[in-house]
DNA sequence: CTGAAAGCGCTTACAG
DNA sequence: CTGAAAGCGCTTACAG
């Protein structure tokens, strides 16, 4: 270690100095406050301007002792778990952010229940907020929250899923539509022949859901690149084990030769079980990084996994908030995140 | 934005007045720094556990001024372009650490002369250096190295490559063995019969080199699943496209039926070339996330590049070294990167 | 072995 | 519209 010598900083007493006002003076003009009369504010913007002047953040902060409280608005963990990466991602960002001053407040709602979602709406809007991060699993209900969060600019941040058209600070998170092109390229690769089966699993299954979108995707592969497949499909609108071997039990007895099959989310590892019961040997591509699909991967019942980083989805989502809230940053893009391919060989080196 | 109004902060003031001391006391304490009786170091030790007394590391760095200076020694961008990953990872650091008064001098060396090695380490160590980011590509000048730094008692993280049985902080880089591995198993997906073919392009080729540790994981793959495929095998110790050109002529005249190529580095791009000028078409994995590459990718012509984040192994590099040398980490562990699959439908999302 | 005082580069009342 | 002064929580000479 050693000391920085000699660029003896730029800083507010030096444009006061050459400005000759106080560095009260400056200090309005930096921060855009009036006051100040047009002239000596054209002075010294002039020199800030001349010398390039860059705010020093630590001094800055140390003397503000300026905070942020930002919400985050998520599913509570459910039997998947899924959930359980992002707030991981979150609560690893708003650790990095607390010698900043800057705080998280955590609401959960129940994917089974659209009220609960709008009764946490309103528990959040009772607190002095600077910015909420929200995964808008009802599309209704979260177009709610943004018109809301517009009467009062409050800025918010999507993850996980979009509702377009709303006037967020941007949306993290996978483009479902080539999540799904992906998916059948893979199994374009994994299977020679015979049927493939496309499987949602969800309980909520409006023809808005974000699902469908990775159906489409799935098969506009297989169009554009002009392989008949047959292309069967099935929606599963219970979640539990014996109502998945029931709806997969009369598909298959109805279809034969299915070789490949897609499932659109994290279920995959339901479907992996039936087919380990029934000593199954099929193409099997699922989605996310979880214990049960793991175990799935590693026996070989499941042969792709895709994952979208859903830890990164969480941390990025507040520090996006950051960004826009205390940063004043302004026209942040959407991040879309990585279409990851995890196998059975290098699930061990994956970074969620 | 709101105040941060109670907890008035619990800080080396509180601490010097409850322990009866001045704050300069206080502060040799927090430092280990000698000058103060044992009894009076236990009362205030004592205080600070009692509290919990963290340091506002924020107040610290604006008082103290304290600067570190980093060296980096990485290969000089070549043709294939590899190493402005890396390379643009370490700005990405050295900005972000800017700001705490960190700088990092940047040295870079000619992957085809050993010398040009040896000479940048004469030149870093005319200087007053805090740690060393290195790419030890060269196994005995990275000894010589290594041996240096273990006298003047300098820090150093070894990326890209890692030189077992030295005193490195950490090695940050790709899994070898284990990327072949990887490799070998998509090779098996996508081929479904005929031979394999394994291709080290390298000037620098001896029995050490990294690359055949590649070659040993994708070997072991079709070894431990009982695949009787033949796998044939070439070093080209040429990187130019006519000695490669020259090379696969040989080898593809001789052995017919290679229906699938690994190329055991981001040389990839060359054998594409070469099997799109002879319009031949084969299975074919690679390596890295270059322009070339991709482009052949984009093409249809390569199937799979394996990626190990190339950007975050120089940031990591970076930020391991601030760690350790300024904010007195320990025990860092060796941090490898995922085995990143990309194809033609996920690139354009790979974050590198 | 210990302490008083100045200072890091900003922000914030307060006074005029 | 403008400035003097105190203060953010630490660190650093310097003096004893």
């Amino acid at each position: 270690m050693s000391k920085s010598l000699e660029n003896k900083e730029f800083g507010v007493k030096e444009i006061a100095r050459l400005a000759n006002v106080s560095i009260a003076t400056v200090d309005r003009v930096l921060h855009n406050r009036k006051g100040v009369s047009e002239a000596t504010k054209k002075r010294i913007n002039d020199i800030i301007k001349e010398f390039d002047y860059k705010p020093n953040i630590i001094a800055s902060r140390l003397a503000s002792k300026r905070t942020s409280t930002f919400a985050v608005l998520i599913p509570s963990s459910t039997e998947t778990g899924f959930w359980e990466a992002p707030l991981s991602g979150i609560d690893r960002a708003s650790k990095n952010l607390k010698q900043y001053g800057i705080t998280v407040r955590k609401f959960f709602f129940d994917l089974n229940d659209k009220n609960s979602f709008l009764k946490q709406v309103a528990e959040i809007m009772q607190l002095q907020i600077d910015g909420i991060l929200v995964a808008p699993s009802f599309i209704e209900e979260a177009t709610q929250l943004a018109s809301i969060c517009g009467e009062r600019k409050i800025p918010y941040v999507f993850i996980n899923s979009d509702v377009p058209g709303q006037n967020s600070v941007c949306y993290i998170g996978p483009h479902l539509f080539c999540s799904g092109y992906q998916a059948a390229q893979l199994m374009d690769f994994a299977v020679k022949s015979g049927k493939i089966l496309v499987i949602n699993v969800s309980k909520e299954l409006d023809q808005y859901h974000h699902l469908l979108r990775k159906e489409e995707g799935f098969r506009a592969y297989f169009e554009k690149n002009n392989r008949k497949l047959e292309i069967l499909k099935i929606d599963i609108k219970k979640t539990d084990a014996s109502s998945i071997a029931f709806a997969l039990d009369e598909v298959l007895t109805k279809e034969k030769g299915v070789e490949g099959v897609f499932v659109t989310n994290s279920r995959v590892s339901s479907v992996a079980h039936y087919f380990e019961q029934k000593g199954m040997d099929k193409v099997l591509i699922g989605y996310d990084f979880l214990k049960e699909n793991i175990k799935y991967l590693e026996l070989g019942l499941i042969q792709f996994l895709i994952c979208q980083k859903p830890e990164e989805q969480g941390y990025r989502g507040i520090m996006t908030l950051h960004r826009y809230a205390d940063l004043n940053e302004r026209n942040i893009e959407d991040q879309f995140m990585p279409i990851d391919i995890v196998t059975k060989e290098n699930y061990r080196f994956y970074h969620n």
